[in-house]
DNA sequence: ACTGCCATACTTGTATGGTAGTATGGTGCA
DNA sequence: TGCACCATACTACCATACAAGTATGGCAGT
């Protein structure tokens, strides 16, 4: 994204990536000059980067004790669905209403590759192509700004649908419903793609409960 | 807020303060040095406010060329008003079936107060005062974390709203409009609760365009 | 065995010097 | 006059040294 060469923005992104993928585990300590060992530059990008994901709550930095990976906040999980239902409800009536006639054809685009990646069982691909397909919605109806925002508490959100990831995917229901939102939005029925984003959102994490029982040391 | 007694987080807050409030005009550019010097402090802490305005889009670095206080982007404050229009609709709607009891007396006292600031003219305590109402709004249905990232295009939002405030407060309506929406509450009624707040909301910014025109180098 | 103290090895916070890239104004040349 | 060039004075970026707070383990005294 901020693609920056600069050695500061490399670390955030990567330590960002790590956290979000669940590389670094909720609670795991960090420290400055570790980090600086690692990526081999000095403590100033460390620190700069430590800044920026305290900011977006990624980690906590205890002063003069450590920093860790934050842990995941069941409050903060429910909140981003709250805050990404109400969105995204609000953006595909938008889309209904008007949506960018190139942006159609990208989410088609993006939805046969999701049909692909579900055949060939990955995963990963999949779980970056239903990002992307609420992505282009957004940009679709000009509210880019928007969605950058919901990416923010999306970092928490991500953490657990990656640990709900490994226990089961279902897939197949989450793409028909990408494919059943496109339809509705080329059919301009706002009543039925508001009705089907409720759904695919509550979807997505409807067992906090479980997780936090099978992996209780990652939460709060 | 984060009250840290860090030399960062004091220039951090300072500098927010003084970007939002408009005491700093958008175009004005800082220097890790200038600012240094009138903080008393060294480079370093300065440069970790900066990494943090920068990332919430209050200033823009320009390697090796500079920082500036970023201009008001049309867009983002029209998607500020969006979002926030989509989130709190669904909060008062919220707050209409269930609300922190305490927090009901908290909204009515400050609705109190609102009136006071209003006789006084006091307009600075008004939008003080404002801000607070919905946050305590977002506080009793417990989406504090929502908030909290609202916050961040709220600081772009906030700045039109400030200029927007020279030319007509007109803090009568919108005092009024809190009484309601108070009303609503108690009596139980999300559909008029949820129309109020969005005529509130929209009553904003209504007229972003004549800003534009009137302070057309604050604007990107 | 237990308690209190302190040396020590961490941590983050701050200051400072050096590096590389960029804008600018002046100078010499055509 | 106008254009190319270069010295200079900025900038943010990074590395490093030092300061100050915190946890810990061992040791001495009871």
């Amino acid at each position: 994204m901020h693609s920056a060469a600069s050695a500061g923005s490399i670390v955030y992104n990567r330590l960002k990536q790590q956290i979000v993928s669940l590389e670094l585990s909720p609670g795991t300590l960090l420290s400055e000059k570790e980090v600086s060992l690692t990526f081999e530059v000095s403590r100033t990008p460390v620190r700069e980067s430590f800044v920026r994901l305290a900011q977006e709550g990624l980690v906590l930095v205890l002063p003069q004790r450590g920093t860790r990976v934050s842990l995941i906040d069941s409050e903060l999980v429910e909140e981003a669905r709250f805050m990404r239902e109400q969105l995204e409800k609000a953006v595909i009536r938008l889309a209904c209403e008007h949506f960018q006639d190139d942006k159609l054809a990208v989410l088609e685009n993006n939805v046969s590759m999701q049909l692909e990646s579900m055949q060939q069982q990955d995963g990963k691909r999949m779980f970056d192509l239903d990002e992307e397909f609420h992505r282009i919605l957004f940009e679709g109806v000009r509210k880019q700004g928007t969605w950058n925002v919901i990416q923010q508490m999306n970092a928490h959100l991500n953490r657990s649908r990656i640990l709900w990831l490994s226990t089961d995917p279902h897939w197949d229901v989450l793409c028909k419903q990408h494919q059943d939102m496109v339809h509705a939005i080329r059919n301009h029925d706002a009543d039925l793609a508001e009705q089907l984003m409720k759904e695919h959102l509550s979807l997505s994490i409807s067992n906090l409960a479980v997780l936090t029982k099978q992996y209780p040391d990652y939460f709060k």
